[in-house]
DNA sequence: ACAGATTGTGCACACGTGTTCATATAACGG
DNA sequence: CCGTTATATGAACACGTGTGCACAATCTGT
């Protein structure tokens, strides 16, 4: 039974195909269709026959062939993640590309840059996905309304989104934040201090509000209230700056946990302070590095397993019923106390 | 001019289609095909005025249904990668993906669990792939030959194998190992140990044969050889085990970063140790982390842009001409000078 | 043994696109 | 005015698959 590798136009080779398996087998193409799908009435002798020739031919059924049905599904799924190098945005990802494989769904990731320009995602859009996944990052709104038209399902995770019969999945970030206040007034700090992150995502306003209404409730003035970049680097060059005009403050709130990481690194070799007793430092996302001993860092858990999980779950229910109604999940914050507070 | 979304058998929304543009711009279908063709022939105002009434429908060609063609491609890539907790296969899928966008390819990534089941990479391959790109991991060879039956060109990264007609880009873990043992006995540390990681992976079985072999050529012998699991963690019990048993010991090896990290900090926070005086420590990979000014940690460079730059360049190569001989890249390790030895 | 239910099978259609082919129109040089 | 070439256009085909449909074969119960 020798492959006789038949070529395209231009010379390449092609992929086998079922009407060869059929030929080989000496049986109808239908009926090697049937073979690959379960449940489909074929003689088991013959099924066994197919499937051994299709084997034999490295046979396999194309499934963009296959997802061109009226009905059929591509089960290409896309992710548009931010930087991978926020440990966030790469845990995250690693859970939900786990997740959507155990559903039989096939992610196809955009990022790695910082910034993603909208023309990648709708390029992607060109295939017809079951459903698109904004994580994060901080591509424009419009393209919820270009997917909304191709009937592509879309669910964000991670930012905001008004437009309309988009599902979303996010941290309670004003909440998140206040709780980080509350731990570090309770902890006796009085001179706290915060350090943003990029500030155009929403993630970053909505964790700034929640610690300024959290400070205005509690009567209290920041003494700093700095802008970096989510990055480790950025915590550290902050704090290296803020520490060398003013030592008055005995408190800081950091929008992620790199940042907290670099601010604490900052305070112990450029200034020599001790954490948490000179200076407390509480970050926010509780990425794995967090629990490490060398850092050991006091956080807010923004919950992965939980959003993952709910994604999961708003992605299977829009797929069977296309017309539910949106939802908007807010996942609790979770104050997770090591020693850095 | 209304959108009147018709529906599929089972009630469910269809996208647009090039037909439904034809009849709403009154032209055939032919036409609005060339209209997204660029250089086809097409009268330019007819052109503008399909891209408009295409626009106002939302319409995108089907990129699935024009892959099916001849010769046409899918523009999809797979990727098969480890699990992301490894900072250094979170880094360079990062790049990887990015340039891939840059080529116009889109990366469909399998991972992010420990090991990838080889069911999971078959389930990938029922996709026309462009190429397969194995990063690491663990899968079986036996994948290749699938690919070769499938005509899609396999591109390995990371990690050994012998298989035929496969394009090979990886470090040269033996001359790294052996540069580590080097700059740890320069530095004056005579009683050295290795701290592998996962051992059936074959960058561990390089790096450990590496520094057995330069050590051999000093004509020493190492005080400790263990095996670990290339986590952070993983790094620290080790060390911690280690120390709690002898303390005859000087210099470290270890076969990634995120371990000789952990051993870092187990040996301060565990043991008082001063680093690099105590105990040298040299790591493998640098990723970014190492160059934390917590850490500053001295390491062998397993260059990430000139590896993906490789992986690019043969990929683009293997698809201008599939029968192309297949290439082996080794990269050369590159000795980083910080804190830590 | 016979009616009805179940199982097996090939033909033909649909899916949405890019592209060849034949044909029609316009441009152009003489 | 004709002959040649460049441009424009729709019909038709190919791509590889799943499945509805009509029909044949086999099994089940009385």
């Amino acid at each position: 039974m020798r492959q006789q590798t038949d070529r395209g136009k231009d010379g390449k080779p092609r992929r086998i195909t079922a009407e060869q398996v059929a030929k080989a087998a000496g049986v109808s193409r239908s009926a090697v269709s049937r073979a690959f799908t379960p449940g489909a009435y074929v003689d088991k002798a013959k099924r066994e026959r197919i499937l051994f020739v299709a084997q034999e031919l490295g046979y396999r059924p194309n499934a963009l062939a296959a997802g061109l049905q009226s009905n059929g599904r591509s089960n290409l799924v896309a992710i548009v993640t931010g930087d991978l190098v926020n440990h966030f945005d790469s845990e995250i990802l690693a859970k939900l590309m786990q997740g959507l494989n155990a559903m039989g769904k096939w992610p196809v990731v955009l990022g790695g840059s910082d910034d993603i320009s909208e023309a990648e995602v709708l390029g992607v859009l060109g295939y017809p996905l079951d459903a698109l996944i904004l994580r994060g990052g901080s591509v424009g709104e419009s393209v919820a309304t270009h997917c909304a038209k191709l009937n592509i399902p879309v669910i964000v995770s991670g930012r905001n989104m008004q437009t309309e019969g988009v599902d979303s999945v996010c941290c309670d970030n004003e909440r998140g934040a206040e709780i980080a206040v509350q731990q570090l007034l309770a902890r006796g700090c009085r001179r706290l201090g915060y350090i943003g992150g990029l500030t155009y995502l929403s993630s970053d306003q909505e964790r700034r509000a929640g610690f300024e209404a959290a400070m205005a409730t509690a009567g209290m003035a920041p003494v700093a209230m700095l802008q970096s970049d989510y990055s480790f680097e950025g915590g550290y060059a902050a704090v290296k700056n803020l520490l060398s005009q003013t030592t008055e403050i005995d408190g800081l709130f950091c929008a992620n946990d790199a940042m907290a990481l670099g601010a604490m690194s900052a305070a112990q070799k450029e200034f020599g302070l001790k954490v948490p007793n000179d200076l407390a430092i509480i970050g926010f996302d509780d990425i794995a590095m967090a629990a490490w001993p060398s850092f050991n860092l006091s956080t807010i858990r923004n919950d992965m397993d939980r959003t993952v999980s709910h994604i999961l779950r708003l992605l299977g229910e829009r797929l069977d019923a296309p017309g539910k109604a949106s939802e908007t999940i807010r996942i609790e914050p979770q104050f997770i106390a090591r020693g850095t507070h």
